[in-house]
RNA sequence: GGGCGAUUAGCUCAGCUGGUUCAGAGCAUCUGGUUUACACCCAGAGGGUCGGCGGUUCGAAUCCGUCAUCGCCCA
């Protein structure tokens, strides 16, 4: 047959892959055979294939292949999720781009385009994974919301209310304004803000005011200046300062003096006590003055702070602006003035408490301000009111000793309904709770100002109120974390609203137990750590979501007639959370029974004249995929059917560890609940895909490479080859297009063994060379131990180390070596034992290689030998280490080592290969056996092979251990060299024989360590005694 | 702020319950080599105070303490 030389991935990947589906090698169907089954991670119907899914999806196809080959029922399940937000986000905006809203259209409709959508797009990943040449079974293929897996999900959501551990709650939850619904705690990723922290100053209620301050303040403005001391070298100063007026002052200043704020005239670079300040209306006793960007320098900000106080003890209210303020809108900055100006001054007998905050356009739904009974400077105002600035509204000073007195000014304002601590506070002391955002994070009408306007807006407008209000005592920068929506990354905002949450008490023990205990293990181990420092910290688990596209909630409420006796206790609206009487059922018709049973009156004469609604909300994605691994073989609505029975529980899941809480430990738990037993042995987090620098792939930074061009140009083969070559358990993988350019060379390196080998031609008349028969043997010893230690890597999933020892050995044992050896002369036949032999081991290393390379592997053993129609490598078994000859693998080691130091001394004196040696072979106690001559003969193309029993005169010269090796040279040795390259040896030997005998010469080493360990030192010094000899013996020689 | 983990060759990482399977692999670098499967190759070489400092021990990359830097998770 004709044999192309140039490997084509493309066609044959698209060949074998065919081949394999028409035969059905994947497909699984429960028998006698021990079962293998790994669950799919399931991809996002919204996904297309990207690094990280190639990583992860290779992994899982080396252990299911493996597996395969091991003799078990292998069985991977492929399938999707249907991404509840993500999917119902990408139609949303698709309806837009075609001019529809999604609030146009009835839900019915809208599922619709959702269906369409997904029918067109859901599929696209799992046929990327095929080029992959991933051997899942096809036949399979789940999607979360098909109908056994929403049947799935929906019973067990039935199942849990039915045992109590579903409820509903008005709880503090994050809320996503953008796609207005609730999100779990894992959906929210926390990032660093530089944002602000804005101290508020809320006036103590009239009335209640103690008879003097608590921080011995002067509130009568003094001005008494000229009187200072220094006041004719401020006032020198102050006239500098006018002329070098920056251009926001100038502004100002033009406006201030151009009466655009009637009535009210200001100064300029005033003195007042010690202080110049920019501007100064001494009727009003208001300070404005305008600072610098070097203000935001922590030390500034200080005196600033300083200066302020200073000022405010006088009596003067101190007012404080950017030159970006003034720049940007002056007249915003006048108005601001004007309101400061009309608004009675706050130093004058009112007394204040500071709050800091980052978001004050919360004060709106303020209830309370909170001190730290234990901190000192608040307890004169025990049992106080304050007012809301804005909007004056009375509050209390509660004290609660969660307040962080370092923190601020030890002084919290609560707000109930947008902050989870507060609301908390808020339970504990009774605090009622205004909602002052509306569902898309605008204000609502609780906030009683700025209805309707944004929630970020109005922070910028609020600022501007409360600064001309006197409520702002100063702002600072501040950097916090701030969450935002993992989906639409818009920032949380923390919400009341009702919704259905899964207790996670007694739930999820066992899931904690029997991963501390190993009976679940964690690859690598770290994992567990991360896996039980959550699991101990659990909260209840919120898994309503307010979309369409998902499981609805299998909630029905009951709308009964108003004159129905029980008709007010049913009404279905309460505060604005849906109440009443409800129901929960797979379904419509159950749901009647059930409401009927429930409330006798409804049924009878009355019957059917009640109506039933459905919650309008669906299930979170994850509470359908913590079934996966027992709803793809549909154990939730039949618990006892044969397929559940025989795959679960599964063996491996391959996952990344940014799932681990969100979908792994989900599994584990549902797994106990539902099936008494974990849901997987072993789970094998996989690292990160980032670039060469570190960084994350992403779309939006455009550094990902598009993983079916990485297939058509290096090969599918070549691509998860490269991807494995550097990934250890749960490190990162640095992805570089050098590594599947690798994968891709080591392809061809197979197929150039193969070329060769298949271009010999076959004499079955000559008798098989000694060197060969050697050779073959030596390679079965070896490969035995390959095999054994793969295996090892195996078993701790240590998949590259395994890929790496087959790539080694493909590469060094087996071309290097094997090959070299049994590769008849230029043009001879090769006896036929050799070649049968070795077209056996050929076929034993492709089977080695299968799980790793499946078409390369599939093509190449399929033209090895004639084949039956219907076979398959895919089918065939994987090696088996049949114990081997440590000592025969460790003889040839040495006979290799000699073969390196006969081609360094062809290197260094430049004879080709082709040249005949001669070698004398000077035997030690170790270095040299000659069983093993016909090989070195071969390899080392010598003509003359002697043993001697004195060192050669002339000759180039290596050790193997004790054994010399001399390759006669006439008259061309450099004597000079040699003794050079002796010497350097010797030296090197005798001071490692000096560590050895310093170390046996220590009594201590001796009698306290064990004997083996001295024996192994007493070894050493025989070993490097002998060397010692042999070396000097030669220098005298050549001396 | 709390927890977890890491730090070994230029890069990415192995190195188990301390002792010749202890300083290692792959990549990269350098040197030499193309009529005889493969330059997508072959033969060689260089390269590390095992993050710093203490301690335990006859003996520490390995165990303990501490500091430094980095990463991840949680608040």
């Amino acid at each position: 047959m004709e044999i192309p030389s140039k490997y084509n991935p493309a066609e044959v990947e698209d060949k074998w892959y065919k081949y394999w589906m028409e035969n059905k090698f994947f497909h699984s169907e429960p028998d006698e055979r021990e079962p293998y089954t790994i669950v799919i991670p399931p991809p996002n119907v919204t996904g297309v294939l990207h690094m990280g899914h190639m990583l992860n999806n290779t992994i899982q196809d080396i252990l299911t292949r493996r597996a395969r080959m091991l003799g078990k029922n292998a069985c991977w399940v492929p399938g999707t999720d249907h991404a509840s937000i993500a999917t119902e986000a990408r139609v949303v905006n698709k309806l837009k781009n075609e001019g529809i809203s999604k609030f146009d259209l009835s839900r019915d409709e809208f599922l619709g385009h959702a269906w369409e959508w997904t029918n067109k797009h859901g599929g696209i990943i799992l046929e990327q994974l095929k080029k992959l040449g991933c051997s899942c079974d096809w036949d399979r293929t789940a999607f979360t919301m098909d109908e056994v897996r929403s049947e799935s999900v929906i019973k067990t959501f039935v199942d849990l209310y039915d045992k109590g551990l579903i409820y509903r709650g008005v709880r503090m939850v994050n809320w996503d304004p953008a796609a207005k619904t609730a999100l779990s705690d894992e959906e929210v990723i926390f990032r660093e803000m530089q944002s602000k922290l804005y101290y508020l100053k809320y006036k103590v209620e009239e009335g209640q005011a103690p008879l003097s301050p608590p921080q011995g303040g002067k509130l009568n403005p003094k001005y008494q200046t000229a009187r200072n001391s220094s006041y004719h070298l401020l006032k020198e100063l102050a006239e500098e300062r006018k002329k070098q007026s920056t251009d926001t002052e100038i502004i100002l200043w033009e406006c201030l003096s151009g009466k655009k704020l009637e009535g009210f005239k200001f100064r300029r670079q005033h003195i007042i006590d010690e202080f110049i300040v920019d501007f100064v209306c001494l009727k009003e006793n208001l300070i404005v003055e305008i600072d610098g960007e070097y203000h935001n320098r922590p030390e500034i900000q200080e005196a600033d702070k300083l200066r302020t106080e200073i000022l405010e003890s006088l009596g003067y209210r101190v007012i404080r602006y950017t030159n970006e303020d003034v720049s940007g809108n002056i007249d915003l900055v006048l108005e601001s003035l004007l309101s400061a100006i009309q608004t009675p001054p706050s130093g004058d007998g009112g007394l204040y408490i500071t709050i800091a905050t980052t978001r004050p356009e919360t004060i709106l739904g303020d209830t309370a301000v909170c001190v730290n009974p234990n901190d000192p400077r608040f307890t004169h105002l025990k049992g106080k009111r304050v007012l809301v600035p804005l909007l004056n509204r009375s509050i209390p000073i509660i004290e609660d000793e969660y307040v962080d007195m370092e923190f601020g000014t030890g002084c919290l304002k609560i707000t109930p309904s947008h902050d989870v601590n507060d609301y908390e506070i808020g339970l504990r002391f009774n605090l009622p709770s205004i909602d002052i955002f509306n569902e898309d994070g605008t204000m609502s009408e609780a906030a009683g100002m700025f209805v309707g306007e944004d929630r970020f807006a109005v922070r910028e407008k609020i600022m501007i109120d409360l600064e001309a209000a006197g409520n702002v005592a100063k702002v600072e920068d501040y950097t916090n974390k701030v969450g935002f929506s993992e989906r639409t990354h818009v920032p949380i905002e923390p919400k009341l609203s009702a919704q259905w949450f899964l207790k996670m008490g007694s739930i999820i023990q066992p899931a904690i137990d029997n991963v501390l205990d190993d009976t679940i293990q964690f690859y690598p181990p770290k994992f567990k750590n991360t896996y039980r420092h959550w699991m101990e910290n659990i909260k209840d688990w919120c898994i309503s979501r307010q979309l369409w596209w998902g499981h609805r909630i299998p909630v029905w409420y009951i709308e009964a007639p108003s004159d129905s006796p029980e008709g007010g206790g049913l009404s279905p609206s309460l505060g604005g959370v849906r109440g009443g009487s409800f129901v929960v059922a797979e379904n419509e018709e159950k749901a009647r029974e059930l409401a009927i049973a429930k409330h006798p009156s409804l049924g009878g004469v009355r019957g059917g004249s009640f109506s039933l609604h459905q919650d309008e909300d669906v299930l979170d994605t994850w509470f359908s995929s913590w079934l996966w691994p027992i709803s793809v073989f549909d154990g939730i609505s039949n618990p006892d059917n044969k397929e559940i029975n025989y795959y679960y529980p599964t063996n491996d899941l391959v996952t990344g560890p940014d799932i681990i809480f969100f979908w792994v430990a989900r599994m584990i738990i549902s797994g106990y609940e539902y099936r008494d037993q974990f849901p997987f042995k072993n789970v094998y987090f996989t690292g990160m895909v980032r670039d060469k620098q570190r960084r994350k792939m992403s779309k939006s930074l455009g550094n990902s490479p598009d993983p079916l061009d990485l297939i058509d140009t290096y090969g599918a083969d070549g691509v998860r080859v490269g991807m494995l070559l550097c990934s250890p358990a749960g490190g990162d993988l640095m992805f570089d297009e050098s590594l599947p350019q690798q994968g891709a060379g080591f392809v061809t390196k197979i197929w150039n063994s193969f070329r060769l080998v298949n271009g010999w031609e076959v004499d079955t008349k000559i008798p098989q060379p000694e060197h060969s028969k050697l050779a073959i043997s030596w390679f079965h010893e070896k490969f035995s131990q390959i095999v054994e230690q793969t295996d090892d890597h195996f078993d701790k999933f240590r998949i590259s180390d395994a890929l790496m020892n087959v790539y080694t050995t493909v590469r060094d044992e087996f071309s290097g070596w094997l090959l070299e050896m049994v590769k008849p002369a230029y043009q001879q036949p090769i006896d036929g034992k050799t070649y049968e032999e070795l077209i056996d081991i050929f076929d034993e290393v492709l089977r080695f290689l299968h799980p790793f390379m499946p078409f390369v592997s599939e093509e190449i053993w399929q033209l090895l030998k004639e084949r039956k129609h219907g076979d398959s490598i895919t089918i065939s078994s994987w090696p088996k280490s049949t114990g081997y000859d440590e000592t025969l693998i460790a003889q040839f080691e040495d006979v290799k080592e000699a073969i390196a130091g006969l081609r360094t001394i062809r290197t260094k004196n430049n004879i080709p290969q082709k040249d005949q040696l001669e070698l004398a072979i000077l035997a030690g106690d170790k270095g040299f056996a000659p069983e093993f001559n016909s090989v070195l003969v071969k390899m080392g193309n010598l003509s003359t092979l002697n043993l001697v029993t004195e060192e050669v005169k002339a000759a180039a010269s290596f050790l193997v251990k004790s054994t010399t090796f001399f390759v006669p040279m006439g008259g061309t040795i450099d004597v000079k060299e040699e003794l050079k390259k002796l010497q350097t040896e010797l030296d090197y030997t005798k001071g490692f024989l000096n560590s050895v005998i310093k170390k046996l010469s220590n009594e201590r080493f001796v009698s306290s360590a064990p004997e083996a360990v001295v024996a192994v030192e007493r070894a050493k010094q025989a070993d490097a005694e002998a060397k010692i000899k042999v070396l000097e013996e030669q220098i005298a020689g050549l001396k």
